[in-house]
DNA sequence: CAACACTATTGACAAAAGTCAAATAATGCT
DNA sequence: AGCATTATTTGACTTTTGTCAATAGTGTTG
């Protein structure tokens, strides 16, 4: 971008014609303005081809920023009837469209879920954080917007599985949209026996950890249903005959590594004895606890939850809360 | 949405497909997802068309929010240049294209600085606010944001002029976008005579608001030019042969009630002595001083009140700031 | 309960936006 | 300077979006 004419060390005034300002300007031409894409090309002289290019980038850039109110996602009258229902601080309803599409579905209750949160968390919380589909949805669907003073811990061991990532993928990716701390659990989540999970359990790093789930001011998770097609299952977490126990011991469903049964209740299970993770009765004890869950076949076990009171706030798909109503 | 029905004040928890929560939905799968309205009409059942105008309507409503980053406003080459040759704190450009279009010049600088003034005021600041088609343009632009403890004072008497509505708008529709306490001036901004203009500023509510102007943290003003468009002429603030007057004494320019010359010092007139505004001792002793200037009518005003320190963030277009800078 | 005044919704057409491969301009490298 | 490489811009075409007048639905009132 230096001129250099007859040896004068001079300066031309260029501009990078597609520097940001550049861009801006235009993307305000276009959005605020109202101008469209073939006068704003007149007016600087470019092709409209050109304009498309230079908004698309705006967009890309993160200099034009197309934001939906999430409080607006507050106001269905569904969720408020089953906030009225189940006690709860916030209902945040997603809705798809009744055509049934699992992952659109759900991805449109992450984006729900992360605008959500964005109203919920404030400055200064330690904020815990499950694993799941859901919650690694929610994180990829947050925004790059701070939050001063915020930590994220990861509340449950790590694992792998197909469709997953591992565990502390989710607490991570979230923390760093969000520019919080990231503590993880330095442990898988479920050990292969008993005593060598209390051993862990006595390591320094993990103590530590396990501590700070003690005083967490929130918490994010989803919720596990029981059905065959349950992911523990399929990822090999549990056995078929573990399963069955559980169901026939009353299970409707899990909370990272808990159980609980269809009225709210806590079942322990031998299993949860070889895992490292956050106890139901520390997620009882946290003040703001969210839920985030997306599909039918989760009805028995977030309709558990909410009796449970594991909930404060929940996200949920508009089919999966109108069924929630429906049964009570 | 009040439904009376044999007089009995029943409220209808009415069940209106187009809520807040539905239309913020919509945005989402649009905005978000990337789905096109056909698709989304597809998924919902409902027509194309009135997915249009859902959409229409949630921006309209503000439950989508399709903002600049005003950051990027700050990054012109021609910007930064002029900062430093003027020792700035921040330059804003705004650019609106060669073609000549005085009114969408206007707009666009005013939208640039109504995202730079959120930028630069902060919570608590005390705002001081001119008077001018500019300034009038700047409050337009200004999203309904809200900024913490802020108040906002006029800085000069009012008038009506044709174009313009009246200097206390000016202040008010801007106190009124970002949330801030207002106290106006209840005074013309000129007088007939000297006596009377001495015997106002004595009134209790205006020697209080007078005395205020002289803590500002905060001041927004645009720059007259002295040319025999001048705006101070046609709407009949000053005759021609006190305009001539002035530019005899080598006026380049005024600020609110004060003239200056092209080197930016200050030059006193005898009609400031029937005026009630903010004097220019006052705005150079105010913390941050926002100049906003269109066109390039107001080369010597702008380049005359940069030298003379009555600036120190500057949101100018493009055109103006480049003829700035060749001339120095 | 028919007539009226609304608002919400739609289909057909017009306008605007998006795509992409080709052309042009800038840049880097002997 | 000449050539190769890469980035930017564009024209012709397709797809998507927007408009608007007509229609269906909803509640209100005499």
């Amino acid at each position: 971008m230096l001129k250099k004419s007859n040896g004068e060390t001079e300066v031309k005034v260029s501009y990078s014609t597609k520097d940001e300002n550049y861009l801006a300007n235009i993307a305000l031409l276009y959005y605020q303005e109202g101008l469209n894409q073939g006068q704003i090309a007149d007016r600087l002289g470019l092709s409209r081809a050109t304009i498309i290019n230079y908004l698309k980038e705006g967009r890309d850039r993160g200099i034009v920023d197309i934001r939906v109110n999430g409080e607006s996602l507050r106001t269905s009258s569904t969720g408020q009837e089953l906030r009225k229902m189940f006690d709860l601080d916030d209902v945040y309803i997603s809705n798809s469209g009744p055509k049934f599409d699992y992952s659109l579905a759900l991805r449109q209750t992450a984006r729900v879920a992360a605008l959500a949160f964005y109203n919920i968390i404030e400055p200064g919380d330690v904020i815990g954080v499950a694993w799941g589909e859901t919650i690694r949805s929610v994180g990829e669907n947050l925004p790059n917007r701070k939050i001063a003073n915020t930590s994220v811990c990861q509340i449950i061991g790590s694992m792998e599985s197909d469709r997953l990532l591992s565990t502390e993928d989710c607490a991570i990716q979230l923390a760093n949209r969000i520019g919080a701390q990231c503590y993880t659990l330095h442990s898988p989540a479920i050990l292969s026996s008993k005593p060598l999970a209390q051993e862990l359990r006595q390591e320094e790093t993990i103590k530590a950890q396990l501590k700070r789930l003690k005083n967490l001011s929130a918490i994010i998770t989803s919720v596990g249903d029981l059905s065959d097609s349950t992911h523990i299952l399929s990822s090999g977490i549990i056995s078929e005959s573990e399963l069955a126990e559980i169901k026939d011991a009353g299970g409707a469903g899990f909370i990272c590594s808990g159980f609980i049964r269809a009225d709210g209740t806590m079942l322990s299970h031998h299993l949860q004895e070889r895992m490292i993770a956050i106890q139901l009765e520390d997620i009882l004890k946290t003040p703001k606890r969210i839920l985030v869950a997306s599909g039918l076949k989760k009805v028995s076990a977030v309709t558990a939850a909410l009796k449970g009171k594991f909930v404060t706030h929940a996200i949920l798909d508009f089919e999966l809360a109108k069924a929630i109503l429906e049964q009570n």
